[in-house]
DNA sequence: GATGAATGAGCTTTCATTCAT
DNA sequence: TATGAATGAAAGCTCATTCAT
């Protein structure tokens, strides 16, 4: 059924959240799983296929909950920022901050040596600075940010900002670190006194 | 010999750096020093030992390279920045920037399952971050940050956004990518018009 | 239905003809059938199973072909073994040679290690063996054969000639290969200037 | 050293003869052998590899055996057909002929599929035809055989008899089917009243 | 110090067959 | 009848490590 593969996506989404994906083995996924070999490569021609699925499904549940719940709603764009960066912290909250990024991770593991898995990834990326892009403009045209300055640069360095903070806080093992990156973004576009 | 040793860390840094720590196999070791195996395990007692030593060889090549020949010396503090920006720069153009950062790599892929890995990384990440610190208090004293910012959170900020910066580049394998993010570094701390 | 089995057994007929026994996978005659597991595993109840009826009728496709339709035939001897050297090369070509025969090749699959496919195999070269001899005693009766000459072991030896002209054949995958040897039985046996 | 690669090469040879390339599984190559899955790869990087080891050697075996050791020898040309079919025939009951001709059976099994193993097999049975045409030439100039034969088909005609005739015998499990093909041939070639 | 043969657990994948619906 | 999910043994192969020389 579409549920066991679905079911099958979900737990091994986190396994490469947390091992990586080489360092997730087959035996690992058939034992979280609780499916036999036979019953996994029935459901998918290779490890490989199931990477592709995992990482289409962790980058379409990122997509809902950043894009689709906050980014595109109709709200300030500082809110959204906010709202954005709270968003993250929650989530690396639930696992203390020791996975870091379920995507970055696999940009880091991947991009050199997967095409097609880098590219699922780097188009995650691109519309995430897309969308930030977009309410830097609005700040603009509000006169918050300087008119002079470059939103698509300024994007992708907010999105760096994150990335680069989530590495950090995954090498410390500790979420106080990424809340020290998002203090310093919200001082950084005034976020607090708004 | 002792130069020995130190040819296959080097060699061996490349390889962690291209392919990871566990995706280089111990056949890529050996076919790229062009070593035997038995001589291998004379010098390390085990891939993992291997692995310290060129953790340790990879943290202290960046420490010489950003910490001694740069932040340690007696420049203005905008200058430094803006050097150590640039030796960043240098060394990803080696690779077309398809590799990444060799530190933040390993800190992704082994911060969560080797403690004493996670260590030595995280203790270079403690150091560049009091480094840069120190040069934001200078500029904070010159005047040339707020009195009320927090220089360590700011300082942890900026190299989270470099890291992030490179983890986009790789992702994107395109240094491009990376001048992006030093641009707007540069255009935050004013380090155009010095 | 039986239309159904029959469909199974003529496609698979020609997955042995190609692959062989063993290499031919169930998934191969999933595929090639368009009928799913359940279903095979309701009209065979192995694939063994299946081995044995597609043995059954290639045999018999090759006696209807050979022995009906040319050897018992009311015609003259040398005419028979004519047109029976004539059909097996047009059987040939219609795969350009590269096949071989589709007997031949299962009785040196499997006449080692399978006793009853080896018989039923045997079976039909015993056979052919005696119909062959049969019209090289009516030869032998018109004179055009010595008479010390051991019909039994002289048929014997024209199959033999037969099927390593086939085995030859499928090697150099040429089928002028095995238009040299129709050529040299005919030599032997005269049957041009008829 | 070289001895345990010959060792593992004539042990896999028996394995091949008996139960073909695909058919013989690693599983049996270790056991048969007494080595290890990773001193296997040791020595071979593939079954693959091992395959065409096993098949440069069964040539040569057979090269040595049937050219060098009589069908080069300076000898009356019948003689040198009479010897080649005895020793054939020796060869086989070595197994009873249950096994049939190692070569023949592995251009059966491979030459469909496998363009390196076939090319390999296709020149030993080529060098087979040149050195059967050879002797056939000589009988021709002696008078032994009509001026218009056509030597290089009567020549392949031979060895299809052979292998067809070795075919017949493993299908039947019973050497006495290869006897009776060699004794028409030396009828044919008139071998006994020399 | 140096070589590479040997080990064996573990890897991804394949396969014929059975079972539940 | 018919489907395809489930099973698990076995396939070919990889790998870090040890051992004998």
């Amino acid at each position: 059924m579409a549920s066991k593969v679905n079911d099958i996506i979900c737990t091994v989404s986190t396994l490469f959240h947390t091992k990586g994906y080489e360092n997730t083995k087959l035996s690992d996924i058939l034992a979280e799983t609780g499916i036999g070999k036979g019953q996994f490569y029935h459901y998918f021609k290779s490890k490989r296929d199931l990477g592709q699925a995992v990482i289409d499904h962790v980058i379409s549940e990122m997509e809902e909950c950043l894009f689709i719940n906050i980014l595109d709603q109709p709200e300030p764009p500082k809110m959204k920022i906010k709202k954005m960066l709270e968003k993250i912290l929650t989530l690396q909250l639930e696992h203390e901050g020791k996975r870091g990024c379920p995507i970055g991770n696999l940009a880091i593991e991947l991009s050199e040596h997967d095409p097609i898995f880098r590219e699922k990834l780097a188009c995650f990326f691109e519309q995430w600075e897309e969308k930030v892009q977009q309410i830097l403009v609005e700040m603009q045209q509000d006169g918050e940010l300087p008119p002079e300055l470059n939103t698509a640069k300024k994007a992708r360095s907010m999105i760096a900002t994150i990335e680069g903070g989530l590495l950090l806080m995954k090498n410390k093992q500790d979420v106080e670190v990424f809340k020290d990156i998002i203090e310093m973004i919200q001082y950084d576009y005034h976020l607090n006194n708004k």
